[in-house]
DNA sequence: TAGATTGTTAATCGATTAACAATC
DNA sequence: TAGATTGTTAATCGATTAACAATC
């Protein structure tokens, strides 16, 4: 039985920058890393780097620090490392074909399939693999095994898209349409809003100009 | 004196998603909404739409809702609404190129800038934008006036890209590339990593395979 | 007035961090 | 042993949510 389902989802956003670190610490050649100099490379306070990593088990040791061989392989464990995940795409526009391209030499996960309901753009090649048509979703996500897919179409069909996708078999969905949807039951969904991330920093920008206009303060 | 910098960093987080709301609300023609239905269409508890509405001030009306037309603007206010922001963008690789096409007719933000290290790139057009060398960025962002970037170049030279932005004049900046910027002071940096998006994913659908592997418990 | 809904209080929950005992 | 660093305890902090008084 593993403890994975304990670890905090706040703890689970932040493995895959511990392991980043860790991949370089490996290719630089160094064998032990203490969690000062591990939670400054990351960019976080080291108790907490400590506290999360104790969460995986304990893998380090006192007075000497983490094996940084040992170490890297168990966070890629969680992270599904050793393995190279099979992707599927919906929708080929310019979300879409970006990231398929993106990920066409990714160590970590393959593109098998990238589909669109536009037929004048099935059979284009992109990133090194063929569009598909939406009927062919289900078949290849079948014959894949792929549990991940990306989500790129516009906010009106995202969530059909989505529940098609779990019927077919995915468990895991990354969405990049503006809008929220309600993940089917048993599949998991993170959103990335591009828009919405310029407008989190217009509010920082907006409010910086609205306080220099009153002054510096003080 | 506004009160926006006592807003909370996750309550500002969620603005982006109240106003896209209220924006199909003033389009639907609605006149009054109450929080319980607007945090139904958000995704979120009502006490939390409501707090979170609280820190922008109180325009609601006990016993009755929110006023579509006035909240809508509110919020938008805060978002940096009611202006085009001008933005620029540094990378015109795949990432780069979609993201210029993607915000090429966006209604709160304008690509004034993009910008590529390779010769090569260097006068092609996307999405309307012309590609300029690296060595244009200082004054395109200083007759435009922008304030926010995205980066979208490898992470080897994530960190100088940013330093320099901020010596150009823009305080935000939204990171594309796999990599912890520290910013320059006085700066917001946002971080976006597909990949460790991706894998925060994979956690999850290897946790689900684990799971069934050991049966499905109860 | 009676019914409805906001804005806020108070309780709960989860995440962060300082401090230190355990221990290499 | 003396020095160093982990793993964990306890305190702090911020975010969430139920409940309800204020009030339209």
């Amino acid at each position: 039985m593993s403890a994975t389902s304990e670890i905090p989802p706040a703890t689970v956003g932040r493995l895959p920058g511990y392991w980043r670190v860790m991949r370089d610490l490996v290719d630089a050649g160094a064998n032990i890393v203490s969690s000062t100099e591990l939670a400054e490379a990351a960019g976080v306070n080291s108790a907490q780097l400590r506290r999360d990593l104790s969460y995986l088990g304990s893998y380090g040791t006192r007075g000497v620090g983490y094996d940084v061989a040992v170490l890297s392989e168990r966070i890629g464990h969680h992270l599904g490392g050793g393995r190279r995940w099979p992707v599927v795409i919906v929708g080929a526009g310019n979300i879409g074909r970006a990231l398929a391209r993106h990920h066409a030499d990714d160590e970590h996960f393959r593109v098998v399939g990238l589909f669109d309901a536009d037929p004048a753009l099935v059979g284009s090649l992109v990133g090194g693999v063929i569009v598909s048509a939406m009927s062919d979703l289900e078949a290849i996500v079948a014959s894949t095994g792929a549990a991940l897919a990306i989500v790129a179409v516009p906010g009106t069909e995202a969530q059909s898209v989505c529940d098609l996708l779990a019927a077919a078999g995915v468990t895991s969905i990354l969405n990049f349409a503006p809008i929220t949807v309600v993940p089917a039951e048993g599949v998991n969904v993170r959103g990335v809003d591009l828009t919405q991330e310029l407008q989190i920093l217009a509010f920082h920008a907006a409010r910086r100009r609205s306080a220099s206009e009153n002054g510096p303060g003080i």
